[in-house]
DNA sequence: GCGGGTATCTTGACGGTGTCAAGTTAATCG
DNA sequence: CGATTAACTTGACACCGTCAAGATACCCGC
């Protein structure tokens, strides 16, 4: 029934999703324990224990639902009339940067080393992290067939190295290292037009 | 003098950097505790308080470390003969892959948010990670007014998108997101082809 | 309706962590 | 030589992730 206080949660597992998106946004990811999210949520310690097998299995779940705003953003930017692929370049970017910014923790696990290398990233995570960077190239891959980048052009290869540059500043940006807030927007202006340079201005040689 | 087991160890700050500095290497940050290290040493828990503040300060110790290592690599990329900036920035590229990818977990500590955000980074690793960058932006800044880049770049902001470059594929390459190790040669000479492109506008050779 | 099986949740316990407080040893200096 | 001080130790505490074993409530076939 619809009881406040009963044994079986009803959905434990969106509940537990919901309040550590929330931990991890306003505590970190140090701050993020499963002891303090159990009691947050009003459960005991091993309850997510059920619906998780371990932390880690957590922490990708959420890491996954960041790479589904990501593949969400590419969606929308596919609403820009279809004729500009440059302006569909751009809009996906400044959204990028907007997520990256307005959710450092989030990127940062999305991200981080302690998900896709010290431990084992979930099938799951794998699936949508891959498909969302396969739709990022395939978009490059347009702007190849579209006359935009040279015949010869490896899309695969300028995906990488343009995912990467925005990667990068993103890094540097929300860590505060050689990037601070004050430059956002230009660095943000900047970060657009290497990439665009990168993508659709004709290049000397290969 | 030079007993084998003296009370005052003598060095134990340089002795606990090098044990770090391995146990980073082989197990992993998660692998790197005070106390496992402090026994590896060969001295109590607590003994590393005495020379680091907390946890937090002797991991910016390992960080400035790295930063050192990459402030050694622009130097020895001055080597080469200096009437070609363009070899001195592709030796100091490939110096600096070399070095994420054989020391990944350092490379992450080094860049990671944990040290530069979440904590607050020592006094001492701040002056090493900017000057390094600095050294950086001044061997763009050299290219500039050597009639490489047009005259109206910005130098700050090309250093900031060119390191983001290969900063974001250093990390995409360690943490085994997008770019797998196969791939991982190919993608640095098109990684340094990219930043050429971005640095220098009118490239003749290769 | 009922009995058993199962999914869900709980409490207890263990080994690990960083670090505060207070005590102990050894080097140094007047 | 005595006192100050730096270096090191041991005890304790509050956390953490998670294994094991028990309690509870739901569900499905009879």
């Amino acid at each position: 029934m619809s009881s406040t206080s009963k044994y079986h949660h009803g959905d434990l597992r969106a509940a537990l999703l919901h309040e550590a998106a929330l931990l991890l946004r306003n505590e970190g990811i140090d701050g993020l324990s499963l002891r303090k999210l159990a009691e947050k949520v009003g459960v005991s310690r091993m309850a997510p224990y059920h619906h998780f097998k371990d932390k880690h299995e957590l922490l990708c779940a959420l890491a996954a639902q960041g790479f589904d705003h990501l593949d969400q953003l590419m969606s929308d930017a596919n609403l820009v009339p279809s004729d500009n692929l440059e302006e569909q370049l751009r809009s996906f970017v400044r959204g990028y940067l907007r997520f990256a910014t307005s959710q450092p923790e989030r990127y940062d696990l999305m991200f981080g080393r302690p998900i896709w290398k010290t431990g084992t990233p979930s099938d799951e995570l794998k699936q949508i992290a891959y498909s969302t960077f396969r739709h990022y190239a395939e978009k490059v891959g347009g702007m190849i067939s579209n006359g935009r980048l040279p015949e010869g052009s490896n899309p695969l290869r300028l995906a990488q190295a343009s995912w990467a540059t925005l990667h990068g500043l993103c890094r540097l940006m929300i860590d505060g290292i050689y990037v601070n807030a004050m430059d956002m927007d230009e660095v943000s202006e900047e970060s657009i037009r290497v990439m665009l340079a990168m993508l659709s201005v004709e290049r000397t040689d290969k």
